[in-house]
Order: C-alpha cells, then sequence, then structure tokens
DNA sequence: GGGGGCTAAGCAAACGTTTGCGGAATCGTT
DNA sequence: AACGATTCCGCAAACGTTTGCTTAGCCCCC
C-alpha cells in the first residue's frame, strides 16, 4: 500500500519558493499577489495535486463547513425526502452533511447532539423526538445556527419549518365536502403529536364553517400505521349509518383503510371517497390513485438549510421565524360527487 | 446571544492544576494516572461540560472518525436502507457519517471525493455512478479503506458488497416454473447495469435448466422505472401466444406491469403471475400482495460500514473480497398454480 | 548507600492551516 | 532629494489536541 501522506501547504510554499502565507492567499484569494507569484503557486497547487486539510482549516477558523441533520429515521420516505432537500442545499453552497438517524431514541438524539458538537459544525437541522431541549439550548447558546422541523420543540427564539398542515386537512375537507358529502369520517394520528392535531383541526374547522355536525362517532384514532388505517377503517364501517367520505390523515392509513374497504366490498370512490394526507411515493400507484395532499418534505429540507446559510454568512442576525409551507391537494381517482 | 466560545483541554489543566498531558491521558484514558489526579480532573471536566475538539484531535492524529457514504440518491428507497444500516454500524462504532448523493452526476460524484478526501474521512462507502476511477485509486493510494456496494467499479483489490441477484432471480423464475408455468416473460432492467444483467442470467439459467425454451419476443426491456413495466406488460400480452407469467424484474416494473394487467383485465394470478424483485416496501400493500424476492440494502449498508470497521482497527488488512448477500423469495399473493 | 527499575506526571513539539503585524520595495509628489 | 503612500510579501503565533521524551520520586535489593 502506498501510503504516502497528502502534499501541505508548506510543501508548495517550499515548491513555489514563496511563504505560506501567500500560498494561503492565493488559495483562498484573500488578499492580492502578484501575477508572478500567483502563476507559480498555481503551477505547483496543480502539478502535485493538491487538497487542503479540512481539519487544520476548521481548527483554525473555527468553522468546518459542515451541517448535522438529526432526523429520526432516513429511510422513512418523509424525512429521507427532507434529508435530500438539506443535502442537495448545502452541497450548493459548498458545506457536506453529517447524517444522523436518532431511531426515535431520544438517548441516541442527545448523543448525536454532543456530537455534532464536537464536529463543531456550522449549523444544525433537527426533527427531535425527545423533549429534551438542554442540549439544544446549548447550541443556541454557543450560537451555533438552529433550525427545526417538522416537530415543534418548546424553545424560545428558534427557526422552525413545516407544512401547513391546518390549511391541508381544511383543503382535504373541503374537497369532500364540496363533492357534497355530509358525512365524513376522520382516522387520525397519534394524540400529542402537533402535526396531527392540527390535521384534525382544520378538518373540524371547515365542518364547522359549513355547520355539518361533527359526530364523535365518527372520528377514530390511529397511529399513522397502515395497521390502524385498517382498523379504523372496520371500525367506521360497522356503524349503524357509516360516512359517505373518510378523510385519512395520512396515506400510511389511507392504504389500510383502502385495503378494509376492499376486503368488505365497498368500492372506492363509488361507495366511500377516500383521501389521504402526504402524498407518499405510491399514492398515485394504488388502485385507484389516491386522492391526497401533497407537502413537500424536500422544500422543507431545502429551506431549513437555506435558513441557515442565511443566519451564518449574513452578517445580519435576523430574528428567529416560523415559516409554514403551503400544501397542494391533488385530486385523483379515489374521491367523487356523492 | 452569549456567545461564549468552548473549554478546551488546558481550561481542564488550569483548573484542576494538572498539565494537559494528564487531561488528555485521563480522557482517552490511554496511560495510568492516579487516582487523585483522575477524580481532579474528571470533576473539573463535568464541572464546564467539556466536549473534545475533534478538529484538533483529527488534525493531530490524522483520523476524524468520519465516514463517507456516497450514493446517487439517498431518496431512493434502496439507497436510503443502505444509508441507515450504514449509518446504524458507524454510530454503534462511534463513527459519524456524511451524506453525499451525486444525484447521478458523475462530476457531483467526483467533487463529493475531492470533499471527502479534504476531510480526511476514515472510510468511504461508494455506489458510483461514473466510471471514474480516477479519484478512488487515488483514495486506496493513500490507504483510506473503500467499500464499494451495488454497482461493481472496475478496480483491482477493492472491496465490493452485493446481493447475489444471479440466485434472487433463480429463486423467482423456478418458483413460477414450481407452479407450472412454462411461457414466462421477463421485464429486463436497463443493458448496461450489471446487477440487471445478473438477473436476466439468473432467469435464463433456470429456464435451460428445465428445457424451457426461451422465446425471445418474451423479454423486452424496461428501465427499472413504473412507466416502463405498464409498457413492456402492454406489449407483451399483445403477442399472440402470451405469457402465463411475468418476471419483473424490479418492483417498480412490477407495479407497471399490474397496472397495466388490470386495465387490459387480465386478473392477477388468476390469469397471469407476477413476480417481482427488490421487496420494496409498497409490495406488500398492493391489490394482489406482490411475490418478490427481497434483497436486504440494510444489510449491504451494515456489513459495508462493518467492512471499513475491520480494516480500519484491524491491523491485519486482510485482502479485499468480493461478498455476494443472499436474496429471500418472498411469496405473496401475485402468483399461483397454473 | 548506591544504583537499577518502576511509576506518575509534565514539557514542548507537532499536526496543517489562517492572519495580525510589520518590513521592503516601488511610486508619486513637492 | 526627501518623504509619505501604496503594494507586495513573509514571520510567527495561534487554533486544540496527542505523544515522544524526560524528570522526579520512590522502593527494593545487593
Amino acid at each position: 500500500m502506498n501510503n504516502r501522506k497528502n502534499p501541505t501547504i508548506k510543501d508548495i510554499a517550499r515548491l513555489a519558493n514563496v511563504s505560506t502565507t501567500t500560498v494561503s492567499h492565493v488559495l483562498n484569494n484573500t488578499r492580492r499577489v502578484s501575477d508572478i507569484l500567483r502563476d507559480r503557486v498555481q503551477a505547483v497547487i496543480r502539478d502535485i495535486e493538491y487538497k487542503p486539510n479540512a481539519m487544520a482549516r476548521a481548527l483554525r477558523i473555527h468553522s468546518s463547513k459542515t451541517l448535522g441533520l438529526i432526523i429520526p429515521d432516513n429511510s422513512n420516505p418523509f424525512f429521507g425526502e427532507i434529508a435530500l432537500g438539506a443535502e442537495d442545499c448545502a452541497y450548493r453552497h459548498g458545506y457536506s452533511l453529517f447524517l444522523c438517524n436518532s431511531r426515535h431514541d431520544s438517548a441516541r438524539e442527545l448523543t448525536y447532539m454532543s456530537t455534532l458538537s464536537t464536529y463543531s459544525v456550522d449549523g444544525i437541522i433537527v426533527s427531535a423526538v425527545s423533549g429534551d431541549h438542554h442540549q439544544l439550548s446549548e447550541f443556541v447558546k454557543t450560537g451555533t445556527p438552529i433550525v427545526v422541523v417538522d416537530r415543534k420543540l418548546a424553545i424560545p427564539d428558534i427557526d422552525f419549518i413545516q407544512s401547513d398542515h391546518i390549511q391541508g386537512a381544511r383543503d382535504a375537507t373541503r374537497h369532500l365536502v364540496d363533492l357534497g358529502h355530509r358525512r365524513i369520517g376522520i382516522i387520525t394520528g397519534p394524540t400529542g403529536v402537533r402535526s396531527a392535531l392540527d390535521r384534525i383541526q382544520g378538518f373540524e374547522e371547515v365542518l364547522n364553517e359549513h355547520g355539518i355536525h361533527n359526530d364523535p362517532r365518527l372520528t377514530i384514532l390511529g397511529d399513522f400505521q397502515v395497521e390502524s388505517g385498517r382498523r379504523a377503517a372496520r371500525e367506521i364501517m360497522k356503524l349503524p349509518d357509516p360516512p359517505t367520505a373518510i378523510f385519512a390523515c395520512n396515506d400510511m392509513m389511507a392504504i389500510g383503510a383502502l385495503q378494509t374497504l376492499r376486503t368488505l366490498s365497498y368500492r372506492v370512490p363509488e361507495d366511500v371517497s377516500l383521501v389521504g394526507f402526504d402524498d407518499i411515493f405510491l399514492a398515485s400507484l394504488l388502485d385507484p390513485p389516491l386522492t391526497t395532499v401533497a407537502q413537500s418534505a424536500y422544500t422543507i429540507g431545502e429551506m431549513a438549510a437555506a435558513r441557515l446559510m442565511e443566519r451564518m454568512n449574513g452578517s445580519k442576525n435576523p430574528m428567529p421565524q416560523e415559516f409554514c409551507l403551503p400544501t397542494n391537494l391533488i385530486i385523483r381517482k379515489s374521491t367523487q360527487r356523492l
């Protein structure tokens, strides 16, 4: 194994017969250097295939050109998209991204926060599972920019980005109402998750606005998993007067509901209309293709990273904000006029 | 903003009234230090919430405790799983992971290789899009361990991990044969992709072994996308004597095929059996649930990271190897006896 | 009592950059 | 001719660790 060490700035200096100072300055062009020397230096750099040492640089200037991304699980399509968006944006700005999956384990999450601070990342994007804000507060104290996505934390003065769940749920519900449905069931997400609650709220708002009675027997508690969708649909269709439409608070549960509806020989959308939330990849591939409200996880990730750039580069340090990204109702074939 | 700087090893030394040497040694316990001093030091460390500076450490010891992962796109479930597996393993070993999406862009891929070397990562996992091996060769010359996954490269002496595509395709095909099918269509992946070719090979092997005529009109070229599955199915069922079973070389195309089969009012599996490849998440959610051969992308990622650990920690530097992970035929409802 | 062996701990250099400070040369102005 | 202004560049000190080398003290044994 040819274990030669990488050439350093000193090697360049020696070969080009200049000082390391000059080399550094032509590398970052941070001050004028005569054409003569600049050319000499650049020639050498090309010759020996010089690669700067990011560690040394980071050590010196207290900035590593890296970002940390803490999410529960990148194999979840939603978070995968966020990761993709964040990474794209980071790449465009010359930053690299640490991928940290907390696996819904708050201990692991904390470990990662600590690790990231160890690597002195320049910014952090986090969708936190834990309610422990101590570590995060530490970060904001050290001045490291943070933006939290999707899962709001009770930390004051921190950037937050999420989809407009309320509006999305409103759109979905209004769509059903516009189609003439009056008896509409809802399969909710887990209580305690903010976004889940928001979706319920949007749903109820529209019902109220149209003076539609919100029959409590028509709201079934789910947990965002397929199985709960199956169970909920079974439960809800067992009612003496079952709904003519169902709003599943995410696509996973919509899929589950779709499956039991079919086994119960209800046709979708002829007998009951079904609308989901998220527009996950397979929504369009179902039979029938699912009407759903799309949220752009990619954009969330991208905006989060962009926001970090803003806070880092911009000398101005703007007030922390909350961003609410618009959702997009996508009408496919799982809903129809009553 | 309380922009206090992080405490350093020197601060600890001062407060505990010892040398930085001692502090360093109790931190890494790399040599004996008396209980007295050790306690003093540890007390101070706890007190001031010391976080070591990974950059400085990396600079000094030429090892950053980081890994690089270069994949085309982490939002592709297959690569997402690889990322998850790799990250899990890295985490267990105290390593952090740089997520690098090449987005199928070989220039971006090269940029990332360069960047990673800049960060002096201790190892690299790569599923390369480009055929340019120069950069990678550079790495192996510097002694940085590399393992390539899924997409084999023409670099000698390099670790390589993939699923046993041939065996998987054999299993799928044999399953169909065992069910009595003799006229079996295949929707292939893109030519030029090794794994796609392997799957075709496995398919043909089994056909030959059973003396089944391999009618060239029954193999349709696809590109691993849903749409090509639709098109291929349309094409193949248009034949005067259409197949009784179809092997789609991945699940995406199987889904497409399923859709057109349905619109052409062929029932699956009564009229035609269908088997896919990959066992992506939604395979089990389709109607009917798809028989498919599962490959464990998670395991690939995990093994890759584990292999890196092995090469890094183990003083022994074993010969580069090729690993072939077993696949797993998952029989669901999309296939039945002829 | 002198010296060998052992333990515990510190000094200071090194890792590869960036950058404040200052020096030398050149130029322009009076 | 003198002198300030300007341009170009180098010296060396940081940044926060790790670690080879050294030293101080102590015990033990001949």
